[in-house]
RNA sequence: GGUCACGUGGCCGAGUGGUUAGGCAGAGGUCUGCAAAACCUUUUACAGCGGUUCAAAUCCGCUCGUGACCUCCA
């Protein structure tokens, strides 16, 4: 493994750590997956993408990594309060389907989306419907452990209890005596002791077509359980990363660490990361708001905001430009920028596959430039061991991408920096776009093949200085978004940003 | 109201005590039959006002502005 100080923003600290796992070389990673009760929309594929990356980096640096994303399908409520509807089973009735029916259909886009996206799928993706016993026995344990009551069927944890022996809050930096200031309404508590509790589980009613039998009769669990359960299954009671927009925090997070700790008395997570929202216009993209753009729409261009397409790499190119911890603003102006960027490195990727050492006597080894490349390797690994800083981290890229494009167009040769260096150069390139930051050649690859054929005809012309026949195959080129680049040496294509 | 962020050049977006972020756009150059691409060079910055310091865009204070969370949302 390499030697790295790696270094992740803990919320609960709200500071840089190095990163030291548990168990090395193993590594327990559990992001907050979607609930699939709609289509998910860009502010939600930020967040799986950044995480991504964070799984490739991780993977990359040589540990290995058990990467678990749940998809949830039961127990979120529309509301807090006790008659909140679960989003499933209302999604179900409004467009007459089996629930089940519903889960498939928005996970099947969902992955579909992650695909397009080049994320690479988790290890474990376990749905909170296929751990309902687990949820029970949980639940079970922590009214033993006296952190939760029952109630008319359902079983609420108790907050403030919980806080006598614990901290409730301290991860969203919250003091639960002003939560509980701040949530003096007069509504009725319904069945909650006090407004700050909250459901593990919920007694259905007797229209609500999700039910499961259970101690307390028949009900279905409540949202924050399926997280606390299905990480601790799959990763331990004590388990190194846990993921997810910053939304989620609080009260998601919070409700979990209070789960897991009333359930067995370990801190659940060692490193807490939260990625921050994707705004349109300078405004949170949210369901609730509805200014979400969906995926679909950024990739065919039909939303009205939109002036034109943008493929889905562009869009991750774009993520790979902001720090996964800031706001990251969609414009027209900024897409299209990431687009030329994106065509740019993509090229570079061609011309880094194809390009071949050759050895030369004659010619002594610049360590100037050497050193340049070294130095520009290191500020690669720099920026994504700070916080996986992955806007650092592309800008030295791109660094890079100029030497190679120096040598590939003949101004640095390749025996001025040697074939160890000429070769790192090369991997790192090559490893980066495609291993860690996971962007690949949209375009179809078997026009390689077709063009070295073509690129034939052209040399030809070129050969009889037949001039009018040059500017014709370049016009016909362009019309397929392919440019002829003549270099020194010969002939060469690219994609037309 | 409470808590917390942020305000960087035409646009996006890093950095955070002294040394070029990067991309897009603009300008000049090299290359070329002409181009394109690539490469090289280059213009426009750190909201405002004070303070700390040899030195601040970077730390501190105030002012103005924007946003997020506190309710379901990645």
């Amino acid at each position: 493994m390499i030697p790295h100080q790696l270094k992740v923003f803990n919320t609960l600290s709200r500071t840089k750590e190095p990163f030291e796992p548990l168990h090395p070389p193993f590594v327990g990673m559990y992001v907050c997956g979607p609930t699939v009760y709609n289509y998910v929309h860009l502010g939600n594929c930020r967040t799986f993408t950044c995480f991504d990356i964070i799984y490739r980096y991780l993977k990359h640096l040589g540990y290995q990594v058990r990467y678990v994303r749940n998809i949830t399908d039961v127990g979120h409520l529309e509301s807090d309060a006790d008659e909140g509807e679960d989003k499933i089973a209302k999604k179900a009735r409004l467009e007459n389907l089996e629930p089940m029916e519903v889960v498939q259909r928005y996970a099947n886009h969902f992955h579909l989306v992650m695909e397009q996206l080049n994320n690479l799928p988790p290890s474990i993706e376990p749905q909170a419907t296929g751990h309902i016993v687990e949820q029970i026995e949980m639940t079970k344990k922590i009214i033993e452990n006296g952190f939760a009551y029952q109630v008319n069927g359902s079983v609420y944890f108790d907050v403030r209890k919980y806080n006598l022996h614990y901290q409730y809050g301290k991860l969203s930096g919250r003091v639960i005596e002003e939560l509980i200031a701040g949530t003096r309404d007069l509504e009725g508590q319904g069945e909650k002791r006090n407004p700050e509790d909250f459901a593990l589980w919920k007694k259905a009613a007797p229209g609500h077509i999700m039910r499961w039998q259970s101690p307390w009769g028949e009900g279905f669990p409540g949202w924050h359980l399926e997280c606390s359960v299905m990480s601790q299954k799959y990763l331990g009671q004590t388990f190194d990363i846990h993921g997810g927009g910053m939304d989620l925090k609080f009260p998601h997070h919070e409700c979990e660490i209070a789960q897991s700790v009333g359930y067995c008395g370990k801190e659940p997570v060692k490193y807490w990361l939260h990625t921050n929202m994707l705004t349109v216009n300078g405004v949170r993209m949210s369901k609730s708001a509805g200014n979400g753009i969906l995926p679909h729409e950024l990739f065919t261009g039909t939303h009205p905001l939109l002036e034109r397409p943008y493929s889905p790499m562009t869009f991750r190119y774009a993520i790979l430009q902001t720090h996964y911890r800031s706001t990251m603003d969609i414009s027209n102006d900024a897409l299209k920028a990431a687009h030329k960027g994106y065509v740019r490195v993509i090229n570079g990727l061609r011309i880094a596959k194809k390009m071949q050492y050759l050895p030369d006597e004659n010619t002594p080894v610049q360590s100037k430039i050497v050193e340049e490349i070294q130095q520009i390797i290191q500020n690669i690994y720099k920026g994504m061991d700070d916080d996986f800083n992955t806007a650092v981290a592309l800008s030295a890229l791109l660094n890079l991408l100029k030497k190679i494009n120096s040598v590939h167009n003949g101004q640095i040769k390749p025996a001025e920096i040697g074939r160890e260096t000429f070769q790192q150069m090369l991997n790192t390139y090559i490893t980066f776009v495609e291993e860690v930051f996971g962007l690949r050649q949209e375009f179809r690859p078997d026009i390689e093949q077709v063009m070295e054929v073509l690129l034939n005809v052209y040399r030809q012309a070129k050969q009889n200085k037949d001039f009018g026949m040059v500017d014709k195959l370049r016009a016909e080129f362009r019309k397929l978004g392919v440019v002829v680049k003549d270099m020194k040496d010969g002939v060469d294509w690219a994609y037309e940003e």
